[in-house]
RNA sequence: GGCUCUAUGGUCAAGCGGUCAAGACUCCGCCCUCUCACGGCGGCAACUCGGGUUCGAAUCCCGAUAGAGUCACCA
C-alpha cells in the first residue's frame, strides 16, 4: 500500500517493522501458518453453514439476541452445518459468573442448541478455545503480523490527549477519531518507539488504515459486498486508525471477530444492524490479514413504539419485554415464543403455516432472503394470536406439564394450593375443556392467563365475583333450587339443557333467546339469563365454557355443594 | 454534523413495469349461539412528497422529507 499521499504516513522501514514487531510481541511462538494448520477449513458438505453466536458473557439473553440466534440455528442446521458458542468477554466490565450456563440454558429453553464451543464444564469442539478472553496468543500472533507489515502500530496516545484530538475535531466540525494526521503515533520512528517502550509508556495497537475521508468525495474509495438479507451494500473504506489491541493486550470486538470467524471458518455472520457502520472496519482487516470475509447478513433491529409516537430501538433498560424472562414470568410456552419469532423472522412463514398447520415447525425452509430489512415492531397481540394456535396443537398433558413446571418456579404458592397439583388426570380435563372438535376453543394463551381461566375448578381458588345478572336476580333462588331438584348428574348434554330450557319457561323467561328479543315485554328475560345464574353459583363468573362439561368434570357432588350455596 | 440503513393500512407484510394493491393481527358489524371463546361472512384502513424515464410506475432513476442506526482502549 501506499501512503504518501496521506499525513503521518509510515516512515519506517519493512526492515524497521519487522524489529518493532519483535520488539512488541516477544513471546509469540507460533506463526500465522500454524495457525492456519491448526484450523483447517471445516470438512462440510457443499453448502453446509458454519455460523456463531457471540454474546458478552454478562449472562442476559433478551429477545434481540434470541432473534438473532433462531437465525443462526435455522441456517446452520438446515444445511447441515454447524453452530458454535463462542463467549465474547473481551470487556472485562462485563463479566458476570455462571453467564456461560444461563445463555446456554436460556437458549436450549427456546430449542436452540449448539453443536460446538463453550459449556458451563469446558469446551466442545476443535476449533477453540471459544472464550476470547482465553486466545490472548493467536490476536498477539496476527498483530504481530500485521505490525511486521506495517499494517498496524503502537499508538501512545493518553486518554487525555485523545479528548483534546476530539475537542479540536469537533470544533473544525471534522469527523472525530483517530486518523490522518490526528494519528500521531503513527509517524513514530523505532527509536522514539523505543524509548516510550523503555519508560513503561502504556500503549494499544491501531491498525493503520489506508482510507482518507479527506479527499473530495470523487476520489473516496468505496467497496461493495453482498450483504444475505439486504443485498448489495457500498459504502466509503474505513479511514480511522481503529484500535485492535488495547492496553491491556485484549482485542477489540472488530479485531476479534475477523480473527475469530476466519480460525472457526465461520461462514455466515448473523449480527444486528447496528454492526453495519464499522463493517468498513472489518473488511479492510479481512483484506490486511488476506483472508476471505464471511456471508454477512446483518439483521433489523427489533424496535417499539416510544412515548413520542416514534419507532425506536427496543432497549433493554426501558422495555421489560424485551427480556427473556418477561415471557418466562408470564408463562408463555417456548414453542408459542418461537412461532412468532419466525413469523417476524421470514415473512413467508405466516403463509408456510396456513398451508402446513400441522407440520413441525423445523421443516419450515428459512432463508435469509425472506428476513426483513426493516425494523419490525414487537407485537404482544400477535404474540398472543399465534400463541394460542400453538398452544391447541399440545396435548393437555403436555400443557399440564408446562403449568406445573411454570407454577414451581414462579407461582409457589400455588404448590401448596393443593388442589391444584392433587390430581393430575383432573388438570388435564381442565385444561382440554373444549379443545375436541373441528372448532376448538382457543383459551390458553400463557401460563399466567390459563390459571387465571381455570382458577374457578380449583376449591380453594373459587371465589364467587360477579352479580347475578339484573334480568335474573330476584328469581336466582328460586332457579337453582329447581335447578338442583331437576338434576340428574348421568343427564346427556341435550337433556341436561331441557331442563334449564324447561326451568326458564315456568319462570317466565323465553325458551329461545330470539322469543325474548322480538317480545322483551312478554318475558322477564330469557334461557340465557337463567343459565348464567347457574353459571355463577357453580364458576362464580358469568362467562365460561360449556357449563355441562364443566359438570362433568367438576363431579356431582362438588357441583350439587356449590349449587346448594345459593339455593 | 459525517457515514449508513429504511420508507405500502394502527401493527406485520405480499408486490420485482400493466393487480379493482394480497394476506395475517387489532378494531367494528352481522351470523352461529344459554354466556364466553371458536368458527363463518362483511367492514374501516395504505403505496411519504416532488421531479424524471416509460404508452403505462407502489415497482426503475434523481432529489427532498421523515424515521432508525452508528461515530469508545463496549460489544
Amino acid at each position: 500500500m501506499n501512503n504518501e499521499n496521506t499525513a503521518g504516513a509510515c516512515l519506517q522501514s519493512p526492515q524497521d517493522c519487522q524489529k518493532l514487531a519483535e520488539m512488541l510481541f516477544p513471546h509469540v511462538e507460533k506463526s500465522p501458518a500454524d495457525y492456519e494448520a491448526l484450523y483447517p477449513p471445516r470438512p462440510l458438505p457443499e453448502g453446509a453453514k458454519v455460523t456463531r453466536l457471540g454474546p458478552s458473557p454478562t449472562g442476559f439473553i433478551h429477545l434481540g439476541n434470541l432473534f438473532g440466534a433462531f437465525a443462526d440455528e435455522r441456517l446452520a442446521h438446515q444445511s447441515g452445518g454447524v453452530f458454535l458458542l463462542r463467549i465474547e468477554d473481551t470487556d472485562d466490565k462485563r463479566y458476570v459468573e455462571g453467564a456461560t450456563a444461563i445463555i446456554i440454558d436460556s437458549l436450549r429453553f427456546f430449542g436452540i442448541n449448539f453443536d460446538e464451543g463453550a459449556t458451563p464444564d469446558g469446551e466442545k469442539g476443535a476449533y477453540g478455545s471459544y472464550t476470547q478472553s482465553q486466545r490472548g496468543p493467536v490476536y498477539q500472533c496476527f498483530a504481530k503480523k500485521l505490525v511486521a507489515e506495517g499494517q498496524a502500530y503502537p499508538c501512545f496516545l493518553t486518554e487525555a490527549e485523545i479528548g483534546e484530538i476530539r475537542a479540536e475535531q469537533e470544533a473544525a466540525k471534522l469527523t472525530p477519531g483517530i486518523y490522518g494526521k490526528w494519528a500521531r503515533s503513527r509517524s513514530l520512528s523505532l527509536a522514539e518507539i523505543s524509548q516510550k517502550l523503555a519508560a513503561g509508556l502504556p500503549y494499544v495497537i491501531r491498525l493503520r488504515s489506508d482510507g482518507d475521508m479527506s479527499l473530495p468525495e470523487e476520489q473516496i474509495r468505496r467497496f461493495e459486498i453482498e450483504d444475505a438479507i439486504r443485498g448489495k451494500l457500498s459504502m466509503p473504506v474505513n479511514d480511522q486508525d481503529t484500535v485492535l489491541l488495547k492496553a491491556n493486550g485484549i482485542p477489540t470486538y472488530h479485531f476479534a471477530h475477523v480473527v475469530d470467524d476466519h480460525l472457526m471458518r465461520t461462514t455466515h455472520v448473523v449480527r444486528g444492524a447496528e454492526w453495519l457502520p464499522s463493517l468498513p472496519i472489518h473488511i479492510e482487516l479481512f483484506e490486511k490479514l488476506g483472508w476471505q470475509p464471511p456471508v454477512y447478513c446483518h439483521t433489523a433491529q427489533l424496535m417499539k413504539i416510544g412515548e413520542d409516537g416514534n419507532k425506536r430501538k427496543l432497549s433493554k433498560r426501558k422495555d421489560p419485554e424485551l427480556s427473556l424472562d418477561y415471557y418466562r414470568r408470564l408463562g408463555y410456552h417456548p414453542a408459542a415464543v418461537r412461532e412468532y419469532l419466525l413469523t417476524i423472522l421470514n415473512s413467508n412463514f405466516e403463509e408456510w403455516r396456513l398451508a402446513n398447520p400441522e407440520a413441525d415447525i423445523d421443516e419450515f425452509a428459512f432463508t435469509t432472503e425472506k428476513m426483513s430489512n426493516s425494523g419490525a415492531l414487537f407485537d404482544l397481540a400477535k404474540l398472543n394470536d399465534v400463541s394460542k394456535e400453538v398452544l391447541l396443537h399440545i396435548s393437555a398433558a403436555d400443557l399440564a406439564d408446562f403449568l406445573l413446571a411454570w407454577a414451581k418456579e414462579f407461582r409457589p404458592e400455588l404448590v401448596s394450593a393443593t388442589s391444584f397439583f392433587a390430581d393430575r388426570a383432573y388438570l388435564e380435563r381442565v385444561l382440554d375443556i373444549g379443545r375436541a372438535g373441528s372448532k376448538p376453543r382457543k383459551d390458553h394463551i400463557y401460563a399466567q392467563q390459563m390459571v387465571e381461566n381455570i382458577s374457578y375448578f380449583f376449591d380453594d381458588m373459587f371465589t364467587v365475583e360477579e352479580e347475578m345478572p339484573a334480568e335474573a336476580a330476584a328469581d336466582a333462588a328460586e332457579i337453582i333450587s329447581r335447578y338442583l331438584a331437576s338434576y340428574d348428574h348421568a343427564d346427556d348434554q341435550e337433556t341436561w339443557f331441557g331442563k334449564i330450557r324447561q326451568i326458564a319457561a315456568d319462570l317466565g323467561y323465553a325458551a329461545k333467546p330470539k322469543d325474548y328479543k322480538k317480545n322483551p315485554q312478554d318475558y322477564k328475560g330469557h334461557v340465557g339469563h337463567v343459565s348464567t345464574v347457574i353459571r355463577i353459583a357453580l364458576m362464580g363468573r358469568s362467562q365460561s365454557p360449556d357449563v355441562w362439561e364443566i359438570q362433568q368434570i367438576l363431579g356431582e357432588s362438588r357441583t350439587r355443594e356449590r349449587l346448594s350455596r345459593f339455593a
